[in-house]
DNA sequence: GCCGTTTTCGGCCCGACTGTTTTCAGTCG
């Protein structure tokens, strides 16, 4: 993802070489791609730039092992030309020629990209004919009406840009996953019901269960003598802020908050969400939300393609379709269709000659593939396991037994032990683990080392209780301990000593922000290496929407976590199931497992509702491939008692 | 800029919608 607030090079903090991180590469190609495309460069080299970002991201070795053996162009999407300037970067900490693209462009083209409706060929436009170089000079010209005199301009989209600047006011960037199903579900509930609809499904980003989503796409079948009066049933919703587009297969809209002024309660929304959120979702939107919608409209024999082609991602749809183009057909939106029998027909003229699907997994079947889950749809490898039948069986929310990771009112939860462990057993589940945070965290009233044995007695007699009453259920005594900015853990050993699990997190974050990779992954590590270490929680610190996380090589961190476990020591990574959160990534979870480190999926309950957190962290840990059988937490409370006691 | 059992040039996914045009360019997904 681009941010928008403003682009350099980034400053190298180190001496000698490797000059730059990973993560540092990743961000400049990214940023190169977009600067060319601001400058008209040729479209496929704006891609290669982006193609490079993106599978660099993903590069499991150290990128600097790989440039320093010249290895760089062995990876697919980057040559000869990359490859130099990744070389260049990493050795003399320059870069090169193009480096020159961050001073040429004006930081006003960059944010002006964030204008809906605004691309890069117009606002090249602007600046090469009008001398505009900030959305304030944009906003001038408009209002002078300077605009409709250039090439292809007119009143209508001089009005538009207008608009486009009104609404980047308003609506700035990407929703968190949780408000995205609210919506989303409300409204393919809403479109369901609808008369003249078959059947309609949301899909898109929110269907793959991305953590951030930019705006909603729901497919709806309807026969072709119905789009007018359903297109009429949906702009007449309740709750739409303004229609920004309703064509004869396309609606398009965006949602206030009213929308939900009279959606009264879960028929209406999936229970799992609805119940996950509780009330302080509902509260924070009706200060702030607004999203985008799209509805796709198309007969009904063409719905499984529609879906599969908006729920995306579109990595997944290039390679679905040069699939297609390798066995003699082409896929689209409307069907897959032999060549031979197509010709030249287009659209949905096309689509009697389609091979038929009734459901997607057809689509798949036609093109000798098992059904892919929609969370796997990002190009990361399940292509491959789709042909060989090698797709993870993906864990379920029902799975999870407890969850280490809760706070209580010992330190800044809101429920006591009993509350939370009477909240745990009413989800039916068999232990649930505290680790309210720990001495050094003052503003979190962190627990001085007798408030800590004090709460180990507590438990203990609480399971004590249980077990003399034959309940399956016990609590571990856990602490979140701050991991110090060298690595060290708080607390003595041996008050960590008495504790059935230690949750080290970060939360020291302006320190760890301020240094570079090398020094975070090296402090991570140290702190991991501690015995009494056992989960690392919410790894980047990142927050979703508001801050970025600490720089830090997760791939060597997770590897030594991997060595650690192979010696027979318990070094689990928590996926933060926190919406804010979902940190760890879903990019690092499949390689956590192919490395041998269990994965733990915990709310960070603050309260007994936060508890349905886990219902989000289990999506995540579906998008990253991960099986019940991965997940520490889905095993059962006496198994766990074994290992941990 | 990358890629190659159609390899060193000529492709690179593809269609809807909008607003500008009178056949198409730009944007979006």
């Amino acid at each position: 993802m681009v941010s928008v607030a403003s682009w350099s090079l980034p400053r190298s903090r180190r001496k000698q070489p490797p000059f730059y991180s990973k993560s540092n590469v990743v961000q400049v190609l990214e940023q190169i791609g977009v600067l060319l495309e601001l400058k008209g460069a040729n479209p496929f080299r704006v891609r290669s730039y982006q193609n490079a970002s993106r599978t660099l991201a993903s590069l499991e070795e150290d990128l600097w092992t790989v440039t320093s053996e010249n290895r760089l162009t062995e990876v697919k999407g980057i040559g000869k030309g990359i490859a130099g300037l990744i070389t260049e970067a990493l050795t003399e900490g320059t870069w090169g020629e193009i480096g020159n693209l961050f001073t040429e462009v004006p930081q006003g083209l960059i944010q002006m990209l964030a204008i809906p409706g605004l691309g890069p060929k117009r606002i090249k436009q602007f600046h090469d004919e009008l001398g505009i170089e900030s959305i304030e000079q944009l906003k001038v010209a408009a209002e002078d009406e300077q605009l409709r005199d250039l090439d292809r301009m007119g009143s209508k989209s001089e009005q538009k840009v207008l608009d486009g600047i009104e609404l980047l006011k308003r609506f700035s960037g990407k929703r968190r996953l949780d408000v995205g199903l609210l919506y989303g579900q409300a409204l393919e509930a809403r479109i369901t019901s609808m008369q003249g609809v078959h059947r309609a499904q949301l899909a898109g980003s929110t269907r793959r269960r991305k953590e951030l989503i930019g705006d909603l796409d729901i497919v709806a079948a309807v026969n072709p003598s119905d789009v007018d009066e359903v297109t009429e049933q949906i702009l007449s919703l309740s709750g739409i802020a303004d229609v920004k587009g309703a064509g004869s297969s396309k609606v398009s809209i965006i949602l206030g908050t009213e929308f939900f002024d009279d959606v009264t309660n879960e028929e209406q929304v999936d229970g799992g969400v609805l119940e996950a959120l509780g009330g302080e979702a509902y509260e924070e939107m009706a200060s702030n939300t607004t999203i985008d919608a799209q509805i796709r409209m198309v007969p009904p024999h063409v719905f499984p393609y529609t879906l599969a082609y908006f729920t995306g991602s579109k990595e997944h749809n290039v390679r679905m379709r040069q699939r297609a183009l390798d066995r003699d057909m082409r896929l689209n939106e409307f069907g897959l269709f032999p060549l031979d029998a197509v010709g030249d027909l287009k659209g949905l003229e096309a689509a009697e000659f389609s091979l038929p699907a009734s459901e997607e997994s057809e689509i798949y079947g036609h093109l000798e593939l098992a059904w892919v889950p929609p969370e796997l749809r990002e190009d990361t490898g399940e292509m491959e396991a789709a042909e060989t039948d090698s797709l993870p069986s993906l864990m379920e929310p029902t799975d999870l037994k407890g969850a280490f990771h809760n706070h209580t009112t010992a330190s800044d939860g809101t429920a006591s032990l009993e509350q939370m462990a009477n909240a745990a057993q009413e989800l039916g589940w068999e232990f649930l683990g505290i680790a309210d945070h720990s001495q050094i965290l003052q503003v979190a009233s962190g627990l001085a080392p007798e408030e800590l044995i004090q709460q180990g007695e507590s438990i203990r007699a609480l399971n004590e209780t249980w077990a003399d009453q034959g309940t399956d259920f016990r609590l571990f005594h856990g602490n979140e301990c701050d991991i110090l900015p060298d690595g060290a853990l708080d607390y003595s050993d041996e008050i960590r000593g008495t504790l059935d699990h230690v949750v080290g997190s970060v939360h020291q974050l302006p320190t760890w922000m301020k240094r570079d990779e090398t020094e975070n992954t090296e402090a991570l590590i140290n702190a991991i290496e501690n015995p009494s270490f056992t989960f690392l929680g919410h790894p980047t610190g990142r927050i979703l929407g508001g801050r970025d996380g600490f720089d830090v090589d997760l791939h060597a961190v997770l590897r030594r976590m991997g060595e650690l476990n192979a010696e027979g020591q318990l070094k689990v990574v928590e996926i933060n199931a926190s919406p804010y959160r979902l940190d760890l990534d879903w990019r690092y979870c499949k390689f956590a497992k192919e490395q041998g480190v269990p994965i733990s999926i915990n709310p960070d309950a603050h309260s007994t509702q936060g508890l349905r957190d886990v219902w989000f962290g289990a999506q995540i840990a579906r998008k990253g491939w991960l099986e019940s059988t991965d997940i520490l937490n889905c095993r059962s409370g006496a198994d766990l008692e074994q290992l941990l006691w």
